[in-house]
RNA sequence: GCCGGUGUGGCGGAAUUGGCAGACGCGCGGGAUUCAAAAUCCCGUGAUGGCAACAUCGUGUGGGUUCGAGCCCCACCACCGGUACCA
């Protein structure tokens, strides 16, 4: 062994000998209780970052804890490998997006493995492989199949950088997601999973998902965005047709002054066409549709619309109010026109005031001036100018509103969702071919699944311009429909790589299965993920695309599971502070453009993969951002240079020639506490690691154990099989954080077992319990002394004790004690007046 | 606006069930070792007053409950994240 802890020699030859031993390959043999530990996968981008090494370094903790503990663990890891970054790439670089991407996987690989995480390589997936995409393709015809796939011209978001269509997911403040490009609307016919059909199943089931963060369910139940509300049918004059509006406050119906119709409602044209408002109309129809959605969803905006010359009659009262068009009317949220009252709803009352419509008040809401309103009255109050409901509560109103419109056939409750659609068309050469053929004859045919994969061509030109690449094929687009064997065309669009990524976690589970995606057997031996870790960034993109991915595999009968993952942790960014231009200190997520990146290979060069793993696990707890500190490293180098000299010391100058030690015995007073610490270490990790997942803390305790091991070490007489205990125990708990240094150790010891495959210890609660224990001695909830007393002492002793105490005497003086609290083993209070 | 979260030393953070606030680490100060330095080891380190023993104050602000509050309740402030003409 030598005196100098070598990180680098230590860490290959650990990471060969696991290669070699094929430490973590996992077990199908369904004998033991599993554990299924995940992380999200990458894309491989070429370079690991320091998130990525937050994220593994967790995951592995977990996993490595979890085998130790006996479980059979599943800890796979894999590729998200289709998608933009590599097209980019051929475009530039003129390299073929496999081969850019195929580098980079293989670079990665090699960059995880010199982390020491715990992968069974044996169960790798990468999505852009044709044995991963093929089965997606199968996936999305029983899709097709079911009903929940269809293609639909609509006004979609189109990303005029990216060349390609974005899922409302996708856009972000108004522009692109990936290139924050402003997203423009196009109108194309493209491919929609119908995740509508489960909005219902997605917000209920978040209920019962107590082990997703609070944060994250919350997202998904905004995004899903349910309400509740009334359809209200108002008769347009002198038109046959009726204007269908949603609200949620049917109790307001007395109180519309007029209609609003989005620019984009089918009846504008028909109604307007030929009249001396269509020009008007027509004008502000078209500078709608050029908006960015960016420019129309800005709240600082003065509301603006056109009135298009018709009126409706409200079914209530028979009155007749003005219809307009404006865009603050989405025609893709409930059924693209409202009923607008002024004065219960603050756009409605912004847009009557710049138009200068009447503004009825019908709820009175206490400590509001209806006559002099400056905004919309919005809060709950009693029904007034509404004939045969005034005076009721208005959320009664809502109910009886709404079934005696119901009764007469004028309307009826209904649930509106925010929630769209997906649509997962891309116009890009990147991804997997959507398994679908078009036939004159007989329309949209999903291919044979026999056929499949729908193999990518190769003989296909990246110039970032146009359609879909795969236009450029010579050989791709023309086929044969599998339905009547006449010529026919392929789709030429990719799927969303969110597809890709939302099965994935089923498919490790069975990942070479050439007959299906993967056999349900193991699938629902292994399903659902115990414990899946990722950054928040994916709460809804993703987390729900697979959550919606589960429930239709479930129905479909290939799954038990409805749900993928258990439990969520979303771990914190990584930050780290700058200076700026004028010098300010700023604290910002790690980014090439801020210059505040640190490389993880710079620090595994200089401290090693061990010490990488410990600082990013002890600095801050996993689900809070990191801040980055080059001398918190410093630290744990230190901290880890510190046990490998105990370790050595131990071994050379302690130690000698004896290798095993009987059970050791704990007799005089400085033994017991060293007893007490290695078990009082080993409880605390396992609960903090291998339970609430503070890893912070656990790293801390292990710090104080050392410490406490280093004062032990400095007394005359050292029981030698205890000391030995401390050492092995100290070992093992610090293997799952930093598992190099401590096989190393380990086997220096003369083990020939791997810790890696070594039991977790269990502690001795007999050496938890301490002889005398210290009492906290408080006047008046005031800390004034403490004591040592015999452990579980009674009251009548404690307080007697207590009332000896010197300071006790002086504090309580000629004053009266009114009532003493005792917590056994732990306070006494007197209060005194 | 709505939803979720956070607020504790010079810094990152502990305090798990209402019971010693500041564990552990960083930084800083002092000492030992050294020709010297690095490394290492030891001691100290919330604020104020005091030579000291010690006293007083102290977990964003204001109030409350309690023998006792960083933790519970009420009202507010600041910051972070998400979301939004969603009718």
């Amino acid at each position: 062994m030598r005196d100098k802890y070598d990180f680098t020699a230590i860490e290959s030859k650990w990471q060969k000998i696991w290669e070699e031993e094929n430490a973590f390959a996992t077990s199908d043999e369904q004998d033991k209780e599993k554990y299924y530990v995940l992380e999200m996968f990458p894309y491989p981008s070429g370079k690991l970052h320091m998130g990525h090494v937050r994220n593994y370094s967790i995951g592995d903790v977990i996993a490595r804890f979890k085998k130790m503990s006996g479980y059979n663990v599943l800890h796979p890891m894999g590729w998200d490998s289709f998608g933009l970054p590599a097209e980019n790439a051929a475009i530039k670089n003129g390299i073929h997006p496999f081969s850019w991407t195929n580098d980079n996987m293989n670079d990665m690989r090699e960059q995880l493995k010199s982390l020491g995480f715990s992968y069974d390589w044996d169960r790798e997936v990468a999505t852009c492989k044709p044995d991963y995409y093929r089965w997606m393709q199968w996936i999305f015809i029983q899709f097709y199949k079911k009903g929940l796939a269809y293609k639909k011209n609509n006004p979609v978001n189109w990303c005029p950088d990216c060349q390609t269509v974005l899922a409302n997911e996708q856009v972000v403040d108004g522009c692109c997601e990936r290139c924050h490009t402003p997203v423009t609307k196009k109108h194309l016919s493209q491919w929609y999973l119908k995740i509508t059909d489960y909005a219902d199943k997605l917000l209920a089931n978040l209920e019962e998902l107590p082990g997703w963060p609070d944060k994250v369910k919350a997202m998904q139940k905004n995004w899903i965005g349910r309400s509740e509300g009334a359809e209200v049918t108002f008769k347009i004059d002198g038109f046959d047709k009726d204007l269908v509006v949603y609200t949620t406050r049917p109790d307001t119906l007395f109180g519309v002054t007029y209609m609003v119709m989005s620019p984009e409602h089918p009846y504008v044209k028909e109604l307007t066409e030929g009249t001396e408002y269509e020009a008007a109309v027509n004008k502000y129809v078209e500078e709608s549709a050029h908006k960015s959605e960016l420019e129309r969803t800005s709240l600082t905006k003065e509301k603006t619309g056109e009135f298009i010359g018709y009126y409706a009659i409200n079914p209530v009262n028979g009155k007749k109010v003005p219809i307009y068009i404006s865009d603050y009317v989405m025609m893709d949220y409930g059924t693209g026109a409202i009923m607008a009252v002024p004065a219960h709803d603050q756009r409605d009352f912004e847009f009557a005031k710049k138009f200068g419509l009447d503004i009825i008040p019908v709820v009175d809401v206490p400590d509001v001036d209806l006559d002099n309103l400056t905004e919309a009255a919005a809060a709950e109050g009693t029904m007034i100018n509404s004939e045969e409901y005034n005076g009721m509560n208005n959320k009664e109103a809502i109910k009886k509103i709404t079934a005696d419109l119901e009764s007469k056939g004028l309307g009826h409750g209904t649930v509106n969702y925010k929630l769209r659609d997906w649509l997962i068309s891309r116009q890009r050469y990147w991804g997997t071919p959507i398994p679908m053929i078009y036939c004159e004859k007989c329309g949209w045919v999903p291919e044979d699944e026999a056929n499949l994969p729908v193999l990518l061509p190769t003989d296909v030109e990246f110039t970032g311009k146009g359609e879909s690449p795969l236009t450029t094929s010579k050989t791709f687009r023309k086929c044969t429909c599998p339905k009547c064997g006449g010529a026919a065309e392929r789709e030429i669009d990719t799927m969303d790589t969110f597809l890709d990524s939302s099965w994935y976690f089923l498919r490790y589970c069975d990942a070479h299965n050439e007959e299906m995606p993967f056999d349900p057997a193991k699938v629902n031996y292994w399903m659902n993920v115990d414990q899946y870790i990722g950054g928040v960034e994916h709460a809804i993109l993703h987390l729900m695309y697979a959550r919606f991915f589960q429930m239709v595999l479930h129905d479909l009968g290939l799954c038990d599971a409805e749900e993928p993952f258990k439990n969520l942790l979303t771990q914190g960014m990584v930050i780290k502070g700058y200076y700026d231009k004028d010098d300010n200190y700023i604290k910002a997520k790690m980014s090439k453009s801020l210059g505040n990146v640190v490389a993880p290979s710079e620090i595994q060069a200089k401290y090693g993969s061990d010490t990488a793993r410990l600082f990013i696990l002890f600095a801050a707890p996993p689900e809070k951002e990191l801040d980055w500190s080059d001398e918190g490293v410093e630290g744990s180098y230190r901290f880890l240079n510190r046990v490998y000299r105990l370790v050595y010391e131990y071994i050379n100058d302690i130690r000698g020639e004896q290798s095993e030690f009987p059970e050791p015995k704990a007799e005089n007073e400085t033994d017991k506490s060293l007893n007490y610490m290695i078990n009082a270490t080993i409880k605390k990790v396992t609960e903090d690691a291998g339970g609430r997942f503070n890893f912070n803390t656990a790293i801390a305790s292990i710090m104080e154990f050392v410490n406490e091991i280093y004062k032990y070490k400095q007394n005359a007489e050292i029981n030698l099989p205890l000391f030995n205990k401390a050492i092995e125990t100290l070992l093992v708990v610090l293997n799952p954080f930093t598992p190099h240094i401590t096989e190393e150790m380990w086997s220096q010891l003369g083990h020939e077992d791997r810790l890696y495959d070594h039991a977790w210890p269990a502690y001795d609660n007999k050496a938890l319990v301490k002889d005398e224990v210290e009492v906290i001695v408080q006047i008046n909830g005031k800390l004034k002394d403490k004591m040592k007393l015999p452990n579980n002492s009674n009251k009548e002793v404690t307080e007697e004790t207590a009332r000896g105490l010197e300071k006790v005497i002086e504090a309580i003086g000629d004053k009266t004690v009114v009532k003493v609290i005792v917590v056994p083993n732990k306070i006494i209070n007197f209060v005194v007046k």
